[in-house]
DNA sequence: GCCAGTCAAGTCCCG
DNA sequence: CGGGACTTGACTGGC
């Protein structure tokens, strides 16, 4: 089994390559010049957009071939005040370097918004607030040629005190959703609200790929034996084009046992990849850490040397 | 040039 | 029912 490692949006060991920088709507009302105001949005978000090209390039000198772009690529893109901006069109060239590059050094590349974006709301401004910023993402994928299906991670949404009916409204929205957006996206278990069994739930009957995070899972769920629900997981991503994906984190600590911690624990991703192994003949994992790419390298360099892993290159294992 | 405070979003928690 | 916590990285303001 192949296993590739991928990190999240920015990097710390490239420096200024901000991904991620922003305005916010007090700072863009004080601009008296409205004009004026939205050039300094589209030169933030061009340099946002630059920084990603950086970001790929160090990526692909680094043998990486899976990362999540940052999804505040474009400040302000879906504000109400901002309905009349065609942010498209100002990063079209931006966007084809992008593609471009990704044509010459190919990436498993996804985006994962914020925990904002919620499709199974019982209100109707929210969720269509939620389809803009997804509208946002598709175009970001197609300004870079990147196939969309299946590239925007989503958890399930919000619990409204009733888990079971907030399952059956996600199914309601959805039937509302137009198809190039519900292809684009896969569903992760969550560690506060939906286990893996409630996302496996909606994944089977609508067709959608899940994520399985094993950190969200220790922290939310029915039983914490999670094998019984491995073949389900891959079944989802039968119909895919891209390989099974994983979200790998390990606890800040037991007190903060929900945050990241600044790198993963080797011994319990090996245990944890040893439980999988010859299920699928290729995952891939994000490694979500503080320290980003640094915890990737890190974690590569403490499996060198381990009983049954042969090291590909500096992201990528077998495991045997 | 550092550190504390602020900003955005939607949900959840507390009184 | 209303206000604050939660979360995240970036930015702002005070010293």
């Amino acid at each position: 089994m192949i296993v590739k490692l991928g990190y999240v949006a920015m990097s710390v060991e490239l420096q200024n390559a901000s991904p991620s920088q922003t305005m916010t709507f007090a700072q863009f009302s004080k601009i008296k010049d409205r004009e004026a105001a939205i050039r300094k949005l589209e030169r933030i978000a061009e340099s946002n957009i630059d920084n990603c090209l950086r970001l790929l390039k160090h990526n692909a000198g680094n043998q990486i071939h899976f990362f999540r772009l940052s999804s505040r690529l474009i400040p302000l893109a879906n504000h109400e005040e901002l309905l009349d901006w065609d942010y498209i069109k100002p990063l079209k060239e931006s966007l084809k370097k992008i593609g471009d590059y990704l044509n010459q050094y190919p990436m498993r590349i996804d985006f994962h918004p914020d925990h904002f974006v919620v499709l199974n709301t019982p209100n109707k401004d929210i969720l269509s607030n939620a389809l803009k910023t997804l509208v946002m993402h598709l175009k970001l994928l197609r300004g870079m040629k990147i196939d969309t299906e299946h590239r925007c991670v989503l958890h399930v949404g919000g619990g409204y005190d009733d888990k079971e009916k907030a399952l059956e409204q996600f199914i309601y929205n959805w039937g509302y959703i137009q198809p190039a957006i519900q292809k684009m996206i896969i569903l992760e278990n969550d560690d506060t609200t939906f286990t893996v069994k409630e996302t496996l739930y909606l994944c089977e009957k609508l067709g959608i790929p899940m994520v399985f995070d094993y950190h969200h899972h220790l922290a939310n769920h029915e039983e914490v034996e999670w094998q019984g629900d491995w073949e389900r997981i891959v079944a989802t991503w039968k119909t895919s084009p891209l390989p099974v994906k994983m979200h790998i984190s390990s606890p800040r600590s037991d007190k903060e046992y929900r945050a990241h911690a600044d790198f993963v624990d080797p011994e319990m991703f090996l245990k944890f990849i040893n439980k999988i192994k010859g299920s699928v003949p290729e995952v891939h994992c994000m490694i979500e850490a503080k320290q980003k790419d640094a915890a990737l390298f890190r974690l590569m360099k403490d499996l060198q040397g381990r009983t049954g892993i042969k090291l590909i290159d500096q992201s990528s294992f077998v495991v045997e």
